[in-house]
DNA sequence: GAGTAGAGCGCC
DNA sequence: AAAGGGCGCTCTACTC
C-alpha cells in the first residue's frame, strides 16, 4: 500500500481481562485459561462510512471455551478476509493485540498477515531526541495521547472504562470504547501514513513487517535452564560474600556498597582517599564525589580495597539483574518461561528495547494489583553480561536450536559508505581486516604480516585487539581522556593519555574521510533540520545550533545515519527471513542490535543456517531503499543450544 | 507511602 | 574547554 487505501485496511482492537488484573497485558496467560479477550472489534470504511464487520463481548455467564469459540470465530474471520482480500490490518502497539491473535490459535494466519500500527507511523514522523536534560521525559505516543492532542474534543473518552468489571453494562461500555479506539486509530494511522514521504513510509513499511515476528517472541518468550541460574546466583553470591568478608573490618557493609552517598563517606572521609572526579547535576547543579567505575579502577593503585569495592558492588549488581530476574521471571509467569517484551521502536535509532517488568498501574482500588508494583516477567535481555556464564541461563524449546546472526561489522561499514573513505572501504573487501589493518598501523609493524601472525604470535594479537578498539572507539569524536578511561576500564587494555591521542590521531589520518564526513554531516542536519538514514528513515534535529546543546546535535547528525542505518537492515533482515522461518518450522526469538536470533527445529539448523545465510547476504537493498551498498555486507552465523554456547557455522 | 532525581552500569 | 552515541534496570536519597 504505497497511497492510504480504505479498501485495502482493516482497523482492529481486542481488550482483555484476566483472572487477576494485570494478567490482561500478559498474553501467554491466555494459554493457560488466566487471561481472554473481553471485546474485540474490527472495522471497515466505505465511502468514507465505518462499517462494523465484527465483534464480540465476552459474556461471563458462557464457559470460558464457549466464548473463546464465539471470539475465534470473528478472529479467523477477519484474518482470513484480510488475506484473502490484500487488507492491511491496523492498530496501535499491534504487536500486542498480534499475540493475543496467535494465542487464539491463529499463529499461522498472524504470520502471513501484513499489520501496520498507528503508534510506529506517529514515531516515524515525530521522532526526535531530548536534548535537554530537564525534558527527558519521553513523548508518550499513545492512542489516548493521540486523541487528546489532535481530536481534543474526544479527549478522556477512555475515562471510567473498568475493563475488568463483567456487568453487561459494563461490557457494553467496553465494547463501545473499544469501537472508538478503532475509529481514532484510522484517524491516527491514515493522518500520519499521509504525512510520511513516499521513503519515509516504505521504511516505516518494512519496519511493520516485524509486527507478527515480534508479536509471536513476545508471546512465547524464553525458556531457562533453572539449574544454571541458581549455579549462578550462587556463585555471585558467594564472589560477594567473600568480598564482604574481607571489607568487613573497614567498616564496608552491603547498605554501603550499594548507596554511592554512603560509600563516598566511607571512602574520602574516613579512608582518606583522593576525590578523583566529581558529579555535577545538569539539573541542580550539586556535586557529589564519584564512586564509579573508572574512580575505583583507578584508587586500585594506591589501595587495594577499592578493586574488591568494585567486584563487590559489580557481583551484587549482576546477581540481581541477570541472576535472580531470569528465576523471579520463570516463577512469576507460571509457564516455565521469561517473557522480556520488546518494544518495536523502542530508540529513536529503531532498535528495539526489552523490558523486564510491566507496570501494575491504575485500577489500584481492585483486588489483585498494588499500584506501581513492577511485577517481574522478563528480564533486560539487551543488556545481558557478555559472559557465557549468564547467558548459558537462556536455552532452547525441546525439539529446537537457537540460531544467530549477525551483520558482520555493521557499523564500521556503514561509517566506510557513509564517509566514503577510500581505505575504510577497501578494507571492507573479502579477504581484509580492517582490525588487523588499525593495529599494524598503531603498532608498525605490517599489515600483512599480522594478519599472518594473528592467530599465532600473541604480540600480533594484542595489536590486533588494540586495532579493534581504535577502530570501534573512535567513529564518534571520541575526546581523547574518555578514550584512554575506556580502554583501561573496559577493555583492561593500558592505556596512557598520550597513547590515546595518538591512537586518536592515528584513527583520523588512517581515515581521512571520517572527521570530513562527520563536518559535511553536521552541515547538512543544519540546513535540512533532519538526518536521513540511507533507508530514508528520519529523525528531526532541531534547536539552537549555537548553543549548549550543539555538540549533543552535530552528534545525533553524524551517529544516527550510521546507527539508524543499522536499524533499518536489521529490519529488512527480519522482514526477508519471516516466510522462510515459517517454511521451516522456526521462528524469531529475539534480537541484540545487529544480531538476529531463532529457534529452529533441530533438524533444519544446518540448511536453515546455509539458506539463511544466503537470505541475509542478498537483502534487497535497491528494491526496499532505493540504494545499493558499493561493498559486501555479510553475515555470520552461529548455532548450538543455549546462548551461552554458540559455535560459528563455517560455510 | 508514592513519586522523582541521580548515580551507576549492563549491552551494542 | 571539552564533549562518542543509543537505551533500561536497580538502587538510594530526597520530597511531599
Amino acid at each position: 500500500m504505497r497511497v492510504w487505501d480504505d479498501s485495502k485496511v482493516t482497523m482492529f482492537d481486542v481488550e482483555t481481562s484476566g483472572a487477576k488484573p494485570e494478567y490482561a497485558l500478559q498474553p501467554w496467560r491466555i494459554l493457560s485459561g488466566d487471561a481472554w479477550v473481553t471485546s474485540f472489534v474490527s472495522m471497515e470504511w466505505v465511502d468514507g462510512k465505518a462499517i462494523y464487520t465484527g465483534g464480540v463481548t465476552h459474556d461471563d455467564n458462557l464457559p470460558v471455551d464457549e466464548g473463546r469459540i464465539l471470539c475465534r470465530r470473528f478472529m479467523k474471520d477477519m484474518l482470513t478476509m484480510a488475506l484473502d482480500e490484500g487488507r492491511t490490518l491496523v492498530g496501535w502497539h499491534v504487536a500486542f493485540d498480534a499475540a493475543v491473535c496467535i494465542a487464539y490459535g491463529f499463529e499461522k494466519l498472524v504470520m502471513q498477515a501484513k499489520f501496520l500500527d498507528g503508534l510506529l507511523l506517529w514515531k516515524h514522523f515525530d521522532m526526535e531526541p531530548e536534548y535537554e536534560m530537564a525534558a527527558h521525559k519521553k513523548r508518550p505516543y499513545g492512542l489516548k495521547d493521540f486523541v487528546t492532542e489532535y481530536l481534543p474534543a474526544h479527549a478522556g473518552y477512555e475515562e471510567e472504562i473498568d475493563f475488568h468489571d463483567s456487568s453487561p453494562e459494563a461490557r457494553a461500555k467496553l465494547h463501545a470504547y473499544n469501537e472508538k479506539d478503532n475509529r481514532f486509530t484510522r484517524i491516527g494511522a491514515r493522518h500520519w501514513f499521509k504525512q510520511l514521504g513516499p521513503r519515509q513510509l516504505k521504511a516505516a513499511l518494512i519496519e511493520a513487517e516485524s509486527i507478527p515476528m515480534v508479536a509471536l517472541a513476545n508471546l512465547r518468550g524464553l525458556p531457562i535452564d533453572t539449574l544454571v541460574a541458581h549455579e549462578l546466583s550462587c556463585k555471585l553470591a558467594n564472589d560477594a560474600k567473600r568480598q564482604a568478608e574481607a571489607l568487613a573490618e573497614f567498616g564496608v557493609t552491603e547498605k554501603v556498597v550499594r548507596s554511592p552517598v554512603q560509600l563516598a563517606k566511607l571512602m574520602y572521609e574516613d579512608w582518606g582517599l583522593p576525590v578523583l572526579k566529581e558529579n555535577k547535576s545538569k539539573i541542580t547543579g550539586n556535586t557529589t564525589r564519584s564512586t564509579d567505575k573508572e574512580v575505583l579502577h583507578e584508587l586500585a593503585f594506591i589501595d587495594p580495597r577499592a578493586k574488591q569495592l568494585r567486584d563487590y558492588r559489580e557481583a551484587l549488581n549482576n546477581r540481581t539483574k541477570f541472576a535472580e530476574a531470569l528465576v523471579k521471571s520463570i516463577a512469576y509467569n507460571e509457564d516455565e518461561r521469561t517473557h522480556p517484551q520488546a518494544r518495536i521502536f523502542g530508540t529513536y535509532t529503531s532498535r528495539l528495547t526489552y523490558s523486564s517488568g510491566q507496570k501494575a498501574k491504575g485500577a489500584g482500588k481492585r483486588e489483585g494489583t498494588v499500584k506501581g508494583v513492577n511485577l517481574p516477567i522478563g528480564f533486560a535481555l539487551h543488556q545481558m553480561k557478555n559472559d557465557k556464564l549468564f547467558r548459558a541461563q537462556v536455552i532452547v524449546p525441546p525439539g529446537y536450536g537457537l540460531l544467530e546472526f549477525d551483520a558482520s561489522g555493521q557499523e564500521y561499514r556503514w561509517m566506510a559508505i557513509a564517509s566514503g573513505d577510500e581505505t575504510m572501504l577497501s578494507l571492507c573487501e573479502p579477504g581484509e581486516d580492517p582490525h588487523s589493518y588499525m593495529g599494524a598501523r598503531l603498532g608498525h609493524v605490517d599489515y600483512r604480516e599480522l594478519v599472518r601472525l594473528k592467530e599465532t604470535d600473541p604480540e600480533m594479537q594484542r595489536l590486533r585487539k588494540g586495532g579493534k578498539f581504535g577502530n570501534l572507539s573512535c567513529q564518534y569524536r571520541i575526546g581523547d581522556k574518555t578514550l584512554m578511561v575506556r580502554a583501561r576500564v573496559q577493555h583492561n587494555i593500558p592505556m596512557e593519555i598520550n597513547e590515546a591521542k595518538t591512537t586518536n590521531f592515528i584513527y583520523k589520518r588512517t581515515y581521512p574521510g571520517v572527521p570530513k564526513y562527520w563536518d559535511r554531516q553536521i552541515n547538512e542536519t543544519k540546513q535540512l533540520g533532519y538526518v536521513e538514514t540511507f533507508a530514508g528513515r528520519r529523525v528531526q534535529v532541531v534547536g539552537d545550533w549555537g548553543g549548549r546543546m550543539a555538540w549533543s546535535m552535530g552528534s545525533t547528525a553524524i551517529n544516527y545515519k550510521i546507527q539508524g542505518t543499522g536499524g533499518d537492515q536489521k529490519y529488512l533482515a527480519m522482514a526477508v527471513i519471516k516466510d522462510y522461518l515459517v517454511s521451516v518450522g522456526g521462528y524469531f526469538i529475539w534480537d541484540l542490535h545487529d544480531g538476529l536470533y531463532s529457534f529452529v527445529p533441530v533438524q533444519k539448523m544446518q540448511q536453515a543456517a546455509i539458506d539463511t545465510k544466503r537470505l541475509l547476504d542478498n537483502l534487497p537493498y535497491k528494491k526496499a531503499w532505493g540504494f545499493v551498498p558499493p561493498i559486501p555486507m555479510p553475515w555470520d552465523a552461529k548455532m548450538g543450544f543455549s546462548w551461552g554456547d554458540l559455535k560459528e557455522v563455517k560455510f
